[in-house]
DNA sequence: TCAAAACATTAACCTAGATTAAGGTTTTAA
DNA sequence: TTAAAACCTTAATCTAGGTTAATGTTTTGA
């Protein structure tokens, strides 16, 4: 059962490669379905994508093939991975719901709303400081609380992944929390 | 001995309050000895400090008592506290060499050359990746490979603090390396 | 609409890294 | 210049969270 979940995840992301399906909506503005990819690891991609409505994801997947997600991007938020544009990234990005997305370029940043690279900075300074510096039941706490909307619409594998713990963990977690 | 060193470390960062000692080279340009303090968590801040020589560290101490640090910046690197402008920092931030800074403020980043902006999101994200997915082997050989000029002017106590183990842990890693 | 896949939870056992302690070395500051 | 403080390492023990496995539930898609 693990091994098949295994399995079928490096399948879909390194063997089954189909171009995203999308339906473009306006310039630079396009739709997609949950669960389309708009991004691979080893690819080298230059967009950056302002969330208009839906749920992106981001993650890694580790040299046991597992996979670590690095931030969901809800309404307003940027999703991108910002290593330079010109190397290979290191995340996947997905869709978790049907999705709008505003597409920007990397090296055309000014035209996004500087607020907007500053929260994300804001938030990966917290990100950083919880993952240092916090017990599983306290990063799950602050999970709580600072992304009630998030919470209502993933599952706790998802939280779990994010938290930077098996869902075995967070199961454990909440039951000692009741 | 623990205790000794636990109690000195609250001692100077909870209650020895002093003005940061600095000289001004020229407007909005200072300089400071080694382990002045620029910023200490719980008081606002709007600076951000571009570090012309030197290096400063930003580090958070948690509810044990404990220091976690959060960044290195040496030279044209970017030091602040990503909390927006008027909400308390989360971080202290002091200097680990005699060091040259120009100081902008938050609300002005348009001021910043944006390439360093986008430098530390990079920065970041790469933090976050190898706390969530590698072993405390695998992220002491990343450090060494990425940052050969910090491995020589730091403790082995503030890189094991930087890769988020202890530094007998550290000690054990480099043990078992060789 | 119904089988297969994915999800959630509990429990038994395991391990990477934390904690504590101790001893030798280097740095600091008076 | 020298005592105190900080640093580094090794080793014994402990623990938070990982791994494996099993069971029941929910979701998915052909």
């Amino acid at each position: 059962m693990c091994l098949t979940r295994k399995v079928t995840a490096y399948f879909q992301r390194y063997f089954s490669y189909t171009e995203p399906l999308y339906t473009i909506i306006k310039p630079n503005e396009i739709k997609i379905k949950r669960g389309q990819v708009l991004q691979r690891a080893g690819e080298i991609n230059t967009k950056i994508y302002l969330v208009k409505s839906g749920l992106l994801r981001s993650y890694i997947i580790d040299s046991k093939g597992k996979e670590h997600i690095f931030l969901f991007a809800s309404e307003n938020w940027i999703m991108t991975d910002s290593t330079s544009r010109n190397l290979p990234c290191k995340l996947f990005i997905d869709a978790l719901e049907d999705s709008e997305i505003k597409i920007f370029e990397k090296g055309n940043e000014e035209k996004i709303e500087l607020q907007k690279i500053l929260n994300r900075l804001e938030a990966l300074q917290n990100r950083v400081i919880m993952l240092m510096s916090s017990t599983a039941l306290e990063r799950y706490e602050h999970f709580l609380k600072t992304y009630p909307e998030i919470v209502q619409r993933v599952s706790q594998r998802m939280i779990a992944s994010y938290l930077g713990i098996t869902p075995e963990a967070l199961s454990k977690v909440k039951g000692r929390k009741a």
